[in-house]
DNA sequence: CCGCATCCCGGGGGATACTG
DNA sequence: CAGTATCCCCCGGGATGCGG
């Protein structure tokens, strides 16, 4: 997933868009992050079900796409944190609606039950 | 691609409608069904690149998703129109913000020159 | 605690050919 | 014209293990 760099390839700003959140865990790290920064481990806790490979992967794209901004503090025990640049903070707005989509139409109604978890995300859409 | 039916595996809206989303095309389909119904062999030929099977696969996928509505008609030459249904035109909709996001922030700026295609697609985000 | 390296697997999706 | 049927390949991403 060579993400964005792909200049000249896209028919529209949507499919563009779709490039940087393409990956299966990229909107969830986004919304995860919305709230707060977070640390790797913080991050994977949050992340029911991710491996560390594929989150650091994940990240480092997001990074590489302006969305996330990686912040790693000299210390002993290594910290790291991870926080929304302002890119990444404008995604997650565009994002929004979406989102309102999803639980109106696809959580609501049938699969209302799943709205349990719904709440141990951050501030929800 | 199973789409939809994941009940209770959706940590929220957002990843509930990247289900949906999910494919290669999907998006571009709805792009170009948004303006005016189409027939199969005119959503391909506004769709360089795809093929047959994944352009008939992601349309039947959208249609078990309710997204887009199918309508054949018994004549010779056979003749399938497709288009957007209500459930449709409101993801198209929520997906008008992402557009615009991809538009200002990727196809902006350095990439502007791919603009130049984007006229070709219906109304544009 | 943070994160990279390696191996491996499944399936999305491309190419091509065939049918109603 | 509107698909279906196969074959095949690539790579996203899961598992595991190591290094700073």
């Amino acid at each position: 997933m060579a993400t964005v760099r792909r200049p000249g390839s896209y028919v529209c700003g949507i499919d563009a868009a779709m490039d940087v959140i393409g990956g299966k865990w990229k909107v969830l790290i986004l919304w995860a992050l919305n709230e707060r920064p977070c640390r790797f481990g913080e991050l994977r806790r949050n992340l029911p079900g991710i491996t560390e490979k594929v989150l650091a992967s994940h990240l480092r794209e997001l990074e590489e796409d302006g969305i996330v901004h990686r912040e790693a503090y000299d210390e002993v025990p290594p910290r790291v944190e991870y926080s929304l640049t302002a890119l990444g903070v404008s995604l997650n707005a565009a994002l929004a609606p979406l989102g309102a989509w999803g639980r109106e139409n696809i959580l609501g109604g049938a699969y209302a039950h799943a709205s349990a978890r719904e709440t141990a995300a951050p501030t929800a859409t």
